[in-house]
DNA sequence: TTGTACGCGTTATCAT
DNA sequence: ATGATAACGCGTACAA
């Protein structure tokens, strides 16, 4: 415990009479094996290092060394319970490996990514990570001139090195999951349409069903924000047609408790009216009152892998795609069979 | 846009033929008024550094000036969809003061904390935010010795400066809502013991049922993770007693969603049965398929004032203890009157 | 208006 | 085993 001004390896080395690129060496643990400091003398510059209270300054030692050890992370919010998970992925392993990190929302927004990716720049981080990506890509074309190796997470783009969950096979599981039921006049809430997770699962889905002869058709794909309000919003003109849909795929779990709440609204139950099925698989689907059926996401895993991958471009090694396995799980929202029009 | 090799203020001065400090000084916007950099060699210093695509380097920057403009702020963890909330205000608001945050999550574990808060004084933060306080207060006790200048969020701790809820009064809006409705034999699942939030909400509202005559004994008042699983494993605890309590406060939203699961799990009916209220107000509160009464806690406001008040503090305004007004929501969830045992 | 010189805290290299 | 020196990129007092 230290007080007052900053101590640094200045102040250390007047203390003990030595000079500073000596109390460095003892502090950073360098000069291998049989030529270290002296024991005494390195014990004299641990015990006065921890009584003034020395904290080594990174950022010093960055602009020497010409790395931060700092790697920037892009997500679009980290209200959003998937992200903030990919997000503690992110952190555990970036730390495991020896990297900080430093987070910010875009909000999906071109300007804020903008203005934060320069800001995460001018801090010199080593690497990026995007959890944000658009599907167009023209942003990451852009920040390819950089330099600065990066990684996508949550959302692929392009033909750019990603961790993602299989989303294809995602948005087949649920589809495979409501054919099986019976259910053959199906709506989507596809989410945002930039978002390559949510094309992805949307497209698999409504694939599965056009190849047995029924197709979804273009106004029971509803795109909409990946929340709550946005799988309302999406929910109301879903079931708007008449007849009604008799189930629906949404591509997030707080989007289908959206829909949940506007399919009550309406008189309707879950699970006998309406099949719903959402994704993710986030821990509160499962305690809902109508236990959601979703198909799971490893979102942690997800960021730390991401992060794994990351690290093994930056000493070399070739950039891939990896996609994780999703599995389906089926709970009371979508547990019983289809029973008529 | 720029490729490769990092440019710097060198680079653009020798492109130039002018100096370093010359080129410094016109991007900086320094020398005011009248002795401004003449115009034409203002333009073509940010002609050049456009097109050699530099990016100052903060951290060089912030060593010279010895200030980072960097806020550091800890949280218990990101995935709490409130602390992900109250992050979003700082983050916001940080930016409008011109100082950029660098988050990580504690995962209310000091060794975890003590850890990323040296990694956060080693970037030289100039502040900190702390949203994951214990009430006992010992490691910020430690902390203070650092100089460091820190408001906390969220969590009150002794007499630190902090901007929380009015959580008593939230914890009173709930027990007169209760009270009213002719509720006596209550239960509390009152989150973690060491958050201050749940404990002040803890005690406005059994102290208002204890002054009217009807304590809240003490096994009806459960510790528990502010998670929906943590909501439910106290539920279960609180309904294993006969007869059960005919309602239920929950200091988290996410918990009460927990014990929403557990009452239906038992066969009884949230809002008929056993009344329930959350605390937060958090978006699906509202959508849930028996929608939730719940106290708002106005998140974001709290960490922006947060901010506020740092900054404040920063420019020698003394610290402050504020809090923000709850206000309660009904919903059906705890609608109806109480009918009898 | 522009140039010179130095220091911020650290590490790498060379000399002792 | 330790000391001396330079350099990372930037900002600022001072001189021209």
């Amino acid at each position: 415990m230290a007080s007052g001004g900053r101590a640094t390896l200045k102040t250390i080395a007047e203390l003990t009479g030595l000079h500073v690129s000596t109390v460095s060496r003892v502090l950073n643990g360098t000069t291998s094996g049989a030529r270290a400091a002296s024991a005494a003398t390195a014990e004299r510059v641990r015990q006065v290092a921890l009584e003034v209270g020395y904290v080594p300054d990174i950022q010093a030692a960055g602009l020497r060394r010409q790395s931060s050890r700092l790697l920037g992370v892009m997500m679009a919010r980290l209200t959003d319970q998937v992200l903030a998970s990919i997000y503690e992925g992110v952190e555990r392993t970036a730390t495991q490996h020896g990297f900080h990190t430093m987070v910010s929302n875009s909000w999906d927004d071109p300007a804020t990514r903008q203005a934060h990716v320069s800001m995460l720049l001018s801090r010199r981080v080593d690497a990026m990570i995007f959890g944000d990506a658009h599907v167009d890509g023209a942003f990451l074309a852009g920040f390819a001139a950089h330099g600065v190796p990066f990684v996508l997470v949550n959302r692929r783009a392009g033909d750019h090195p990603s961790v993602t969950c299989d989303d294809l096979a995602g948005g087949q599981l649920a589809a495979e999951h409501l054919y099986a039921l019976g259910h053959r006049r199906v709506g989507v809430v596809a989410g945002l349409p930039y978002a390559a997770n949510g094309i992805d699962r949307t497209a698999a889905f409504t694939r599965y069903f056009a190849e047995r002869g029924h197709p979804v058709p273009g106004d029971q794909v509803v795109h909409a924000s990946f929340d709550a309000a946005g799988g309302a919003l999406a929910a109301e003109k879903l079931l708007d047609r008449a007849p009604h849909p008799s189930a629906i795929f949404a591509v997030s779990d707080f989007a289908a408790i959206g829909v949940l709440g506007v399919l009550r609204e309406r008189g309707l139950r879950a699970g006998r009216d309406v099949a719903v099925v959402g994704f993710n698989d986030v821990p509160i689907a499962a305690q809902l009152t109508i236990p959601l059926s979703s198909v799971r996401n490893p979102m942690y895993e997800v960021g730390a892998r991401g992060v794994d991958l990351l690290v093994r471009m930056m000493r070399g090694e070739p950039p891939e795609r990896i996609t994780l396995a999703p599995e389906l799980r089926i709970r009371e929202s979508s547990a019983s069979p289809y029973t008529g029009a």
